[in-house]
RNA sequence: GCGCGAGUGGUCUAGUGGUAUGACAAUUGCUUCCCAAGCAAUUUGCCCGGGUUCAAUUCCCGGCUUGCGCACCA
């Protein structure tokens, strides 16, 4: 049982909602939450707390009984207005009407989506010493599309059934004899249309005598072609890897699901190349052999099941098809998702022997839940010597290399796994959009080492000593970390607001600043707050970006709400 | 790309053959010593093109965007 208590303090009234309990004998009362300053004001107040109330007791009936298991999820569309709103993603052209697959980075995904691929590559590429980096163009030559099977592509058409009206992809030489995919019916010549899956383009300013090429749909050849060059400029011996992170264009033909599917992306990827021969991996320590996963096998989906397997990537070694040096990628992929935060939503699919290409012996999607869906974030393809040998066959270079281990030259192997980035950009947000009902607002709990603004640092109020104060404490952060400063508004509305930019910390300056020189920093899961000296608050700050010290025990605790 | 539905400020929404409602957000003051308080002021809109009409945001046609289903996804 609630009720409405006034309490005076310092000649003014207050009013609180208490609540009794009886234990034995005694009756404890407890105040449970601030009502107002006026009886009315505290009545409504409750009446209206009493509701929300009610609507989670509902909730909760309806899990029992089944009805609702799930807490109320985010739809992508929610998602995609909440980032126009917050300036995280825009349509692209939107003055015009929109674009269909295209996309913008706003103020604060711009910070996000740079903060993530800075991250990515300290992870893969500067972490690591068998790994290095190159940025190869958008735009090559057409025979590389030809070398890696892409163009063959550019001869399907798609072909109208005529007694099923469904649309059939079929190769354009073969039309005459095709046959409906769907019920074998006879195919509608007339209706023949062109795909180009790639995007083309023309080079030179006068058509008639420009060359036809495409943009890239995946970054990956881009790494082949230049694999000889970068092997001797950065003196690698095998076992290495060169990675990329770029954009990529596919000209779909139905972009859909906000970011997830669009014509213009970026893909983060390595090849890492192996001698055929060497079947060890020395970095596959008990560390990687003990990461956790759930799995879909191929063997389990051929049965036609989706049952999902608890296992260990020591577990998987030796089975579906997985040997050391590919085992070693898909647990280093697995610990990258878990860094960013990812890790409890991802599954792993094997591909069945039907998916499969000609040249890969194993492939592995990492699929993420999605609001619409477990969808593939990241894949791992082990692609033996395909692409090499296509160059090779294709340009007629010399792209095997002597191993200076085995004293031979060998065309070296290949395992690549591959990320969606803007895919993970995507899940960040999804997993991290939360609407706090305690405070009445959203609050975007991305992790601190990836959050676009890293604190902001206000006055209290407009006073201009604090204001002064404050201003400095901002241009000394900045040269280190993105920091906003905000002066307008209530102390609690830039609280909100920067809750739901997935600001990790706020710093405010108050009185006891002007004195003490210290500040409060907020955090943006908790709402706790510490008390901090301004000569600490750059090292601090940094510790907790890095994660390298708990909040609770990076300052005094102290209690600031009135309310 | 096919089929069906939808498009009103930044967001959510009311409504109409005579250019539009409300809320939230935003901006600027004032106020405010800690969690979207208050007061005042300000900014912002009928997806685009064509047709019918004296007059179209509204009706019709086409396009674009978007949702769902199908198909596609190297």
């Amino acid at each position: 049982m609630s009720f409405i208590v006034k309490k005076t303090i310092n000649g003014k009234d207050y009013f609180y909602l208490r609540t009794s309990k009886r234990d034995g004998n005694r009756v404890i009362a407890k105040t449970i939450a601030y009502l107002g300053k006026t009886i009315k004001e505290a009545e409504l107040k409750k009446s209206e707390m009493e509701k929300i109330k009610n609507r989670g007791k509902s909730k909760k009936i309806m899990a029992e009984t089944g009805e609702e298991k799930q807490e109320k999820k985010i739809t992508i569309d929610e998602l995609a207005s909440f980032c126009k709103r917050k300036g995280f993603v825009f349509p692209s052209s939107l003055i015009y009407g929109g674009l269909s697959g295209f996309w913008d980075f706003g103020p604060l995904g711009v910070e996000l989506f740079n903060n993530l691929k800075k991250e990515w590559w300290k992870f893969f590429v500067q972490e690591k010493e068998n790994m290095i980096g190159i940025e190869a163009s958008i735009i090559s030559h057409p025979r590389t599309w030809k070398a890696s099977g892409h163009i063959a592509n550019f001869s399907d058409v798609s072909v109208k059934c005529k007694k099923c009206k469904k649309f059939s992809k079929v190769d354009k030489h073969e039309l005459e004899s095709a046959r409906c995919g769907f019920c074998g019916g006879e195919l509608d010549k007339q209706s023949a249309k062109d795909l180009n899956l790639m995007l083309k383009t023309q080079l030179g300013p006068v058509e008639e005598d420009s060359l036809t090429s495409y943009l890239r749909p995946e970054t990956a050849q881009g790494m082949f072609m230049d694999f000889r060059l970068v092997q001797e400029t950065s003196r690698k011996q095998l076992p290495f890897g060169i990675a990329q992170i770029g954009k990529c264009f596919r000209n779909e033909i139905a972009p859909r699901d906000f970011l997830f599917r669009s014509r213009e992306f970026h893909i983060a990827e390595f090849e890492f190349f192996i001698n055929p021969e060497e079947k060890k991996c020395d970095l596959l320590d008990k560390t990687r052999l003990d990461v956790k996963l759930r799995l879909l096998d191929a063997e389990t989906q051929e049965k036609g099941s989706s049952e999902l397997k608890e296992t260990s990537i020591g577990k998987m070694l030796g089975e579906n098809n997985l040997e050391e040096w590919h085992a070693y990628w898909l647990a280093e992929q697995l610990m990258w998702f878990e860094k960013i935060g990812l890790e409890d939503r991802i599954k792993v699919r094997e591909h069945m022997k039907s998916e499969l290409s000609h040249y890969s012996s194993a492939t592995f999607d990492l699929d993420y839940e999605y609001p619409f869906g477990s969808k593939e974030i990241a894949g791992n393809a082990n692609r033996g010597n395909f692409d090499l040998s296509q160059h090779i066959k294709e340009s007629g270079e010399k792209l095997d290399l002597f191993d200076e281990k085995t004293k031979k030259r060998v065309i070296p192997r290949v395992i690549e796994p591959t990320f969606g980035v803007e895919r993970m950009f995507l899940a960040l947000l999804c997993k991290a959009y939360t609407y706090d009902e305690k405070r009445q607002n959203i609050v975007l709990k991305i992790p601190a080492f990836l959050a676009p603004v890293k604190a902001a640092v206000f006055p209290l109020i407009n006073d201009e000593k604090m204001e002064i104060l404050a201003r400095d404490i901002f241009n000394d952060l900045k040269k280190e970390f993105n920091v906003a400063y905000d002066c307008s508004g209530s102390v609690g509305r830039r609280y909100s607001r920067n809750d739901e930019s997935g600001t990790p910390f706020c710093i405010t300056i108050d009185e006891k600043s002007l004195r003490g020189r210290d500040v409060t920093v907020r955090d943006r899961d908790t709402t706790q707050q510490i008390r901090v000296k301004i000569s600490e608050i750059k090292e601090v700050l940094r510790k907790l970006i890095n994660s390298e010290i708990e909040f609770e025990k990076a300052g005094k605790i102290v209690e600031t709400r009135v309310k």
